[in-house]
DNA sequence: TGTTGGTAGTTGGTAGTAGCAACTAATAGT
DNA sequence: ACTATTAGTTGCTACTACCAACTACCAACA
């Protein structure tokens, strides 16, 4: 990417930003309808509904936690959360234990079941992702991961991160 | 994911194709989930709900267009797409008439009530976006939605876009 | 010790999302 | 005219998601 500072005074009106911010907004909003889209189709084929798999993916990642964690994860209500992470539990893939510190909260686990269970999903959402961008350049790959990533930083510090409680300001 | 991977079955030209699917998968996941977050958050403020409101911004961007078309749009099925129009119809937003070609089929049309809501909500969700990208050079600003919306497009044409039909125009 | 305030998680209630299947009505093909 | 197809609706089921009310536990302190 090139780097230039040219433009560092706006005019007074930024025109400019605000055609960038709603293209932007354009360009997510169908991003996320089709991958909504995509992630019923990959993810439904299996035992799992697509917030029960980020779930799964969620305790994966970090490993094992309280529910209001998950919740806070997930910019879920935890209310929610409980009821997912029930579904988990039901079918296997999720184990609620006590926690050993705090009685009342929740220690949650994924099973050797649904640790099997997201591997598969994974890998078919990565290999989908694959043929999706195979023939970007390399250079084109990171740039777009990079970016996106970026935006989900501000966008969860701006308006996600701390539903309940939690407050990790960096 | 999987912990360990780049293993002897992996070839070799594919081993960095292979990280960025997997890291850009992870980075729109987050980027899903973020945002229909925000959107649940900004939308439900007014008297619509996210899919409605989609739903109303793709009659808006697109014309009037039959329910059909507007369930492939927006990637859903046409009995869910019958009951968002049925909501949006209930409030006053949406107009719902027959097409002169085809008696079986709908116009759907949205009120000037709709127009104004939508774009009340629409300059809010733009405000938030200027907010989230406003100390981005205006080179990445544009990366960003240049490469997201390519990522789309290819998403779309990949596992979406015709769900019922490529569009023949009007 | 017992009360009180706060936190973790569950459950009830309501509304919306979403797909499949079965249905009506109109259209097109023969 | 008869049939197959297409457009849209409705019944059904399950899940998502919120708020609010509730139980259970923790911590502090009088």
């Amino acid at each position: 990417m090139s780097s230039k500072q040219g433009k560092r005074d706006a005019p007074v009106k930024d025109s400019g930003l605000y055609k960038d911010a709603r293209d932007l907004n354009r360009a997510v909003s169908e991003l996320v309808r089709v991958y909504q889209f995509r992630d019923r189709k990959s993810i439904f084929y299996y035992d799992v509904s697509v917030t029960q798999c980020y779930a799964l993916s969620s305790i994966i990642t970090h490993g094992p936690m309280t529910l209001n964690r998950l919740a806070s994860e997930l910019y879920l209500d935890k209310s929610t959360a409980s009821r997912v992470v029930g579904s988990l539990v039901r079918k296997g893939y999720v184990r609620r234990s006590a926690d050993p510190g705090d009685a009342r909260a929740l220690r949650l686990e994924v099973t050797g079941k649904g640790t099997g269970l997201h591997s598969k999903i994974a890998r078919d959402l990565v290999e989908e992702m694959k043929n999706l961008v195979a023939d970007y350049d390399v250079d084109t790959r990171r740039a777009t991961a990079r970016l996106i990533s970026r935006l989900v930083q501000r966008a969860s510090e701006r308006f996600g991160g701390n539903i309940s409680g939690e407050d990790e300001g960096t």
